[in-house]
Parts: C-alpha cells; sequence; structure tokens
DNA sequence: GGGTGGCTTGAAACTCGTTCTCAACCCCAG
DNA sequence: CTGGGGTTGAGAACGAGTTTCAAGCCACCC
C-alpha cells in the first residue's frame, strides 16, 4: 500500500471546501478538515474504510458517523462525487477541474480507469431529448478486464451483472 | 396500481426457465415456478419487495431467502437481468428476445424507460478497446426528469447522484 | 403406490453498509 | 470569556441481502 502522489489541484478543492464553508455558515471543525483533505489528496476511488484507514494512520480518530455526515456536506457542496460501482457500498472521488467523465472497472483487479468522451455527452442529452426528459446526469460504466490481468492465468468470469471482482461481501 | 399486460414472450421465458432446470438436474418446485412467472409476466423493473406483493396477492407464501436464491438462479441463466438504479436495493428484469438496452430513470416518479443506441453499442467497445480493456458488460443510466413529471409544480431536484426520488430509507 | 436420497425451503439469526440518537463537546460570534 | 447552536462519537437501529439448519418436497427407483 503505497501513498499515491497528491491530486493535482487539492488545495484549491481544500480553498473551495473552506468557502462553502463559510458561505453557509457552517463551522470547520478538524474531523471535517481531516476527512475532506484525506479525500482531496488522494488520486483513488475511496471507500469510506479507505478515509478511516487513511485518518488512523494519520493518528486522527473521527467517527465513522461524521465520516458519513462530512462526505454528504462534500457531495452537496460539489467537490465531491459519490460512485457505485457494484461493490455493495459507496466509493467518493473528488471532483476535479476536469470535465465530466466515465469509467472504465476491471473485473479482476477492481482498478477504475477514467475516460471522457464528447461524442457520449452529446448523445446522452440528444438522447434525454428524445424521451421527452430533462437530463440531470448520467453514469456510464464499462466493465472489463484490463490489459495487466489479461495476461494473467485464467481469468474466468461468471456471467455476474454489477459486481466487480473486488468484493469482500 | 393497475396490473400490466403480460409480457410479448413471457410463455418463451418460462418454457426456458424449465428447460434450463431440467438440464441441471434443478428439482421445479412450486415456489420457483411462482417467482419466475410473476417475473417474467410483468413489464416492470421489480424488486424484491415488488415481487413478494405480487405473489402474496396472489395467495402463494414464498420465504424472502427463496425468492433471493431463485432470483440468483435466474439471473445465472441468463433470463433476468439485474440493475441497480442507486436506490439501495436492487432490481430485476426479465431478459427479452430484445438486444441490450440502456435506461432513463425519472428522478421525480422513479419511472424507467428502456432505450437501444447501435452508436453507444459501438462506441462502448471502440472505448474498452482504446484502454486495453476486453469489454464485458457495461451500464448506461440517464437520470432526469420525465415529460409528465415536468409539468408538475416545482420539481426540485437537489443535488444528489444516484439517488431516485422514490427511496424509502 | 410407497420408499429414499438429496436438494430445497422457511424462519430466524446474522452480516454489513449506512443512518439515527442523544448526551457531551467544540466552534465562533458577541 | 461565555453562551448557544451546530457537531461529534459510541452505540443502537435499520434495511437489504445472506446464512443456518431442521423439516419438507421433488424426482427417480422399485
Amino acid at each position: 500500500m503505497t501513498s499515491p502522489p497528491p491530486k493535482l489541484d487539492a488545495a484549491e478543492l481544500v480553498e473551495g471546501f473552506r468557502g462553502y464553508m463559510r458561505d453557509h455558515n457552517l463551522p470547520l471543525t478538524h474531523q471535517r478538515e481531516a476527512i475532506a483533505s484525506a479525500l482531496f489528496h488522494s488520486e483513488e476511488h475511496l471507500s469510506v474504510e479507505d478515509i478511516e484507514a487513511i485518518l488512523r494512520d494519520e493518528n486522527v480518530h473521527v467517527g465513522k458517523a461524521t465520516v458519513y455526515r462530512t462526505l454528504d456536506l462534500l457531495v452537496r457542496a460539489g467537490l465531491v462525487d459519490e460512485h457505485d460501482f457494484g461493490e455493495g457500498f459507496k466509493r467518493f472521488e473528488p471532483r476535479s477541474a476536469r470535465s465530466h467523465h466515465e469509467h472504465l472497472i476491471c473485473l479482476a483487479c477492481g482498478k477504475v480507469v477514467e475516460f471522457t468522451s464528447e461524442r457520449i455527452e452529446r448523445m446522452k442529452a440528444l438522447i434525454a431529448d428524445e424521451h421527452g426528459f430533462r437530463h440531470h446526469h448520467h453514469r456510464l460504466d464499462i466493465y472489463g478486464v484490463c490489459s495487466e490481468c489479461q495476461g494473467r492465468a485464467a481469468v474466468t468470469l461468471e456471467r455476474s451483472p454489477d459486481r466487480p471482482g473486488g468484493g469482500s461481501r
């Protein structure tokens, strides 16, 4: 478990968080800063468990209720995106300066690769229109096997939709 | 709640189920037939609760463990597709003769509209390729507000990804 | 038709992610 | 510094889904 390099615009996001809290007259507690900072400085799609582990490593104790509450806050502030890759729990990702992106998920190792597609952006708006929907948001997740895992022996995938390989339930 | 017209190829699917059970030397119990039949004759994306309600209406008592086990069986048999629209529980849909399709989900009333897109089918394969992934399956869900709900007063949507309006948690 | 073996069933206990409760606590404006 | 309102944390609660295990049923045999 190596520590990944800090997210490019982490400082910006932290500043954005402080501003949001100020604007909404919400107290900026140590716990909230620790959680936001942990998330903003990560390159990964973190689960609540991941976040708790990071805080534990930093010897910062935060109750899980607070982790969930703060994540909720961050999502509502528009600084964090919430994802459900069908593992039975959610993952969180700082909303970077980059535009909206989709995900490629490896069924063997759980790796998540992000990509963007102008054409898909245009198409989803078109499709919503066609059916009389006012588009709000969408989700495109492609599940497959990444190039590294294709090399490894006998990657047998059962027919099991919405179920990456990393689940522990 | 009016009863929707039966799915076009329900009889076919029931026959497929019988065949699968025979081929795999699995006993065809009353419970399994009742669950499969309920699902195959529905036009909706049913939750486990929905299925239990249908069976209750038919005065067929089936334990929920059996419902889950049978759904698992149907999914593995390839006769049913499993979906997660981010409501906190799964929905099930008979796999009809139609090709793979995507979903438009109304955030206000929970209605699900299906659609297909040749271009998206082609594009997702292309994208997987581009990133060295062997494509397995994918999911495209577009969330928005349907035309009927757009008319209704004050449909205020909080910024809350993966969360249709029908949840009861 | 009756027997028999193995798979299935159902009720309840359990798991696990997430939310709620509430008394103690902290942030910050005054 | 002080007070009050929002926040925190431990644990209880919740809800979807799974497991357990004794009792029951299906299907095949005679």
